[in-house]
DNA sequence: TTAAGTGCAAAATCTTTGCAAATGT
DNA sequence: ACATTTGCAAAGATTTTGCACTTAA
């Protein structure tokens, strides 16, 4: 992804283009999985505050240019998702490696719910261990 | 759940009868949703160190006596699931009053995942707004 | 008795808020 | 020009570690 284009998905998500945008954008197009503030902050090229870091990423997010994976860390994480639907999320996540990966064209299976409850979205996190992490 | 059963499932664990884990155990157990740490600490009518609250949580999850909840947050919440499978969970968030239920009793889909991916264990995170929250 | 659990002090992480200076459109 | 964004300082929230004392089995 070039300068150009990062510069392009920032203005189309109403974004306005900075430095630290552009660069946090960056960051996050470039990862395989997704990432926590600390490990943006690592892969920065820019040098950046950490308040701005985090701003950065909870305004990108009101956009919709990314979104939080869960997880059951206490840390969050980061991935950016163009191609994907809001609603449903499937994720899976490498017990050794600890990454999460997004799997967007995974089809989604649709859990029916007692009628008390309203449900508006579906996020799935598989657990187990990735390819690079296991012999075969 | 009388103290004798929060004994009695404590040592069925094997996790050693002590008061802050009576304490601990009998919160979760009353609760509907699942717990942070800084609530459970609130509703505890033992006094008891915070980091002992912690360790004990640590304690009952290496057991398997309790669970962590996923979640788009930073903060790790906790419920016991006597019944249900570990491999599988299904959990509802409501938007409008942040509580985590934990479903149990719905059954679970399966997701296929490519073969390089080696599934152990399936977390399902649905949200939306529960009854008490919604007008109907 | 003896390994395990607890409490205190201190600290490591992660994340947010207020305000003045700098910047994008 | 003007609202938005950034950086600094300071702090809030959550969770952990080391060590001596206490306690369950």
């Amino acid at each position: 992804m070039t300068i150009l284009s990062v510069a392009a998905l920032l203005q189309r998500y109403g974004v306005r283009l900075t430095g630290p945008r552009r660069a946090v954008l960056e960051v996050l197009l470039q990862a395989t999985y997704a990432l926590s503030g600390a490990e943006i902050e690592q892969h920065l090229t820019l040098l950046l505050d950490r308040i701005t870091l985090y701003r950065t990423l909870k305004t990108f997010e009101e956009k919709g240019l990314i979104h939080r994976v869960i997880d059951h860390s206490d840390t969050i994480r980061y991935a950016v998702c163009p191609g994907s639907s809001i609603r449903e999320h499937v994720h899976f996540k490498c017990t050794t490696c600890q990454h999460i990966y997004c799997l967007g064209q995974v089809p989604v299976p649709t859990i029916t719910l007692p009628s008390e409850y309203r449900v508006e979205r579906g996020d799935y996190l598989l657990s187990g261990i990735c390819e690079r992490c296991h012999p075969s």
